[in-house]
DNA sequence: GCCAACGTTGGC
DNA sequence: GCCAACGTTGGC
């Protein structure tokens, strides 16, 4: 059973498009203890939601995951993190809004919106479906 | 640019 | 183990 997650970026420091380019990455650098957990439930063909945070606010793309959690290369001997690699998906039609989620009944209650700093978070399959329903993107 | 929310650190 | 102080994130 397939789950779906939800990442934020600041796109001027990588972007929907960086990943896009680059074909697939390694998603590191994530210093936060229950995004990190969350990064270790993913699961290889996992679907992803690309967010960007800043001026943007919005649901830009979709990603998917090509490897599980492994220790991130970034850390050094910093402390116990992990990191995931992620392969870029398309990109939706429409970017949807933080504006729009959080006027949406089915979107309000998401991660995103209860914990605007939590930077890895699960979605449900509703949520997922229902953002590609605003982004025209069934 | 401001500030609310959240996480971390360190004094006690 | 509590909590005040501080730093960071990200929306506005």
């Amino acid at each position: 059973m397939a789950q779906y997650w939800l990442v934020k970026s600041e796109p001027d420091e990588y972007s929907w498009s960086d990943l896009k380019k680059a074909g697939r990455d390694v998603w590191d650098g994530i210093r936060n203890y229950q995004a990190r957990n969350f990064m270790r439930d993913m699961r290889w063909g996992d679907t992803v939601l690309f967010y960007h945070t800043g001026k943007e606010r919005s649901i830009v793309g979709l990603a998917s995951v090509i490897r599980t959690a492994f220790p991130d290369p970034s850390a050094g001997e910093a402390g116990d993190w992990s990191a995931v690699e992620l392969k870029s998906g398309r990109r939706l039609k429409h970017p949807v809004t933080l504006a729009q989620i959080k006027a949406d009944n089915a979107l309000k209650n998401c991660y995103l919106v209860r914990n605007s700093r939590l930077s890895v978070m699960p979605i449900t399959a509703d949520e997922y479906n229902r953002v590609l329903v605003l982004a025209g993107d069934t």
